[in-house]
DNA sequence: GTCTATATCCAGATAGAC
DNA sequence: GTCTATCTGGATATAGAC
């Protein structure tokens, strides 16, 4: 054919086809709620494809899970050589998660709204995963370093990133109307100042 | 049969086992990964009565959700009659969910951390229902009120309820090995201590 | 109201042609 | 590698005795 008439781009390759129908599908209707037929109908493939590729439904989700926290922990990588001293690199990192909330929503969702335990068997708790544990080690060290207030490593891991995780959450189940960014110096003005060493 | 022979206590009634019952494999597997068979053995009724009562697997899951949601709101009318001011009221609730978070594990679990809207039909996220609303209105007229310093009052509530939410989470999961309370004056303190008028 | 036995359905998984 | 057709297990739900 022509190359001039070939009016319809690359189509995507197979497995990223899945891939991407089988995240829209988790999230919008939860993992337990979606079947392979579901799957399979929306990235307009055939079961055994998809039983050839990921070996069933388990298989596409723990590749989609082992993928976005890859990148996940990428991003920490990315950060931590822009800039430097722990709250200026947890900021960046928070300014990323909420600008990902509007452009990547289904990405988010996944890694930051779903219980993986309950249909990944024997995975681990997120917060056990490599990245997480690397921002709690993080905060560790800076406290170590007098960077923090001498307070307990996970209460200034859950003030940081729990909250701010919370407000993906609620901005993910539409009980907040602007974007994220709106609120970041708010929240994390008010965060520092209260982790902040006496002196 | 005389009464001093009676070593058993007289049995829960049939319902109060189901529900129990019900929780903790809820908890513990994930609700989808639970059947009514499941229930009807640990419960040790047959299936029909889980049925009769009712009437399937969701109705006890939605029974068990609106019974800890209403007692959750029955929580804030204790503190509020308890204490005034909202630092207080909500270090009041905070200590109270760190204290159940280890006696009553279960119940805190199914609630907060569960996705209900993946298993209870047409059933809000968990952040519209009466106790939360309440909460974030609590704290949108504390911070009329000129009690709080002026931001946007869901960034307050994330702050406040979001982080110790999270060490719910990091507790249940097993992720803090200590109770709770060891971390509640420093939680609190350090998130008051940001949240404070700058006057 | 409570129980057992049974019916019905649908999901996950496979076989085998192309 | 990709597909369609099919199998099988297990889940929800019901029927009907007690």
């Amino acid at each position: 054919m022509p190359y001039l008439l070939r009016t319809v781009p690359d189509p995507e390759p197979l497995d990223c086809r899945i891939l991407t129908a089988a995240l829209e599908l988790f999230v919008d209707r939860g993992y337990h709620n979606v079947s392979v037929h579901d799957i399979q109908k929306r990235a307009g493939v055939s079961i055994g494809s998809i039983y050839n590729h990921f070996g069933g439904k388990e298989g596409v989700a723990r590749a989609l899970y082992d993928h976005l926290l890859m990148e996940l922990d990428e991003l920490i990588d990315i950060v931590e050589q822009e800039v430097g001293g722990l709250r200026a690199q947890c900021n960046a990192m928070i300014r990323r998660l909420f600008g990902f909330t509007e452009t990547h929503r289904y990405m988010i969702a996944f890694v930051f709204d779903a219980k993986h335990t309950e249909f990944l068997s024997e995975s681990v708790p997120i917060n056990r995963t490599r990245p997480f544990v690397r921002l709690l080690g993080k905060i560790t060290a800076a406290i170590k370093a007098g960077e923090l207030k001498p307070i307990a490593p996970v209460v200034a891991y859950t003030l940081i990133f729990g909250s701010c995780v919370r407000l993906v959450n609620l901005r993910l189940d539409g009980l907040i109307d602007d974007p994220l960014m709106a609120y970041f110096d708010e929240l994390t003005d008010t965060v520092w100042a209260g982790l902040a060493t006496a002196d």
